[in-house]
DNA sequence: CCTTGAACCTCTAGTTGCTAGAGATCCTAT
DNA sequence: ATAGGATCTCTAGCAACTAGAGGTTCAAGG
């Protein structure tokens, strides 16, 4: 049985990430020491391993939370599992076409800045005006 | 003058978002007519529809928050605006990268996966397993 | 055996950038 | 004059933690 700092030393979640996880029912209550303090065995270990890796893909964690309990559910077919993570693979697609258009804009801001003063910085003044700018909806990154 | 809903209307900015920018300083405090409602000129319009187009490019509200103070004083050398961009524009590169190392690895948790039971799905075991995963340090998004 | 200090405990509050709601007031159009 | 939409203030909530206070427990060295 492993202390919650040994547990967050191989799993490399933090301490109080560990019991924020509890808190919420990601992790069910851990068992106790004599003096009160949180026991975790190997399932526990595994757990861990796999919310942090889903959090490392990105997947929220009411996503995780649905995918722990597709686990507990080996018999089931993974349609479901596979609708979530396809789910989050076009999130994250679509994260990057945003970003991408982002740095565009930028590079195209940084690169009409001669660097004088202010009054003539393109930085500012595309930022101003959203007449300078390619995109006219970005929306949230 | 216009009225709070107008000048939400003209910027897409939310009302609440609006009220929220001037309660952390973000806008000065607006005027008020004779029934307490903020009244807004073009000036004010102008500094919103600056902001919005610095959050549409991912700027965090304190480095907008640099920006306008930067773009109030028009005889100062620009050097700090690109700064703030470039830092801007080296934190999008970054997401992008991790971005579609996430995007590799879903896709391929999704190619293998024959799509059966849970007890053989690969996105589940992929999650499960570090040991399946081609990338090591994923790092936020 | 005792002490020291690191690790643990609970609890609250803060982060970022808003959004939602309650309950009251104002403004405008009919 | 009144109906309704728009506005006001205030509080609380969202994700996903992180930081800190103030107190207990555990493990290693003397």
């Amino acid at each position: 049985m492993l202390s919650i700092g040994k547990l967050s030393g191989t799993t490399g979640v933090k301490v109080p990430t560990i019991r924020y996880y509890e808190s919420i029912g990601l992790l069910p209550e851990a068992d106790r020491s004599a003096g009160n303090q949180r026991l975790y065995d190997l399932k526990a270990q595994e757990r861990l391993a796999f919310i942090r890796h889903a959090r490392e893909l990105g997947f929220p964690l009411d996503c995780i939370r649905e995918l722990l309990s597709l686990s507990d559910r080996p018999e089931m077919s993974c349609a479901a599992a596979d609708v979530i993570a396809k789910r989050q693979l076009v999130s994250v697609r679509d994260r990057i076409i945003r970003l991408q258009a982002l740095q565009q804009e930028l590079e195209r801001m940084l690169d009409q800045c001669a660097c004088g003063t202010i009054s003539d910085c393109k930085v500012i003044e595309v930022l101003s005006d959203h007449q300078n700018c390619l995109h006219s909806d970005h929306g949230e990154v």
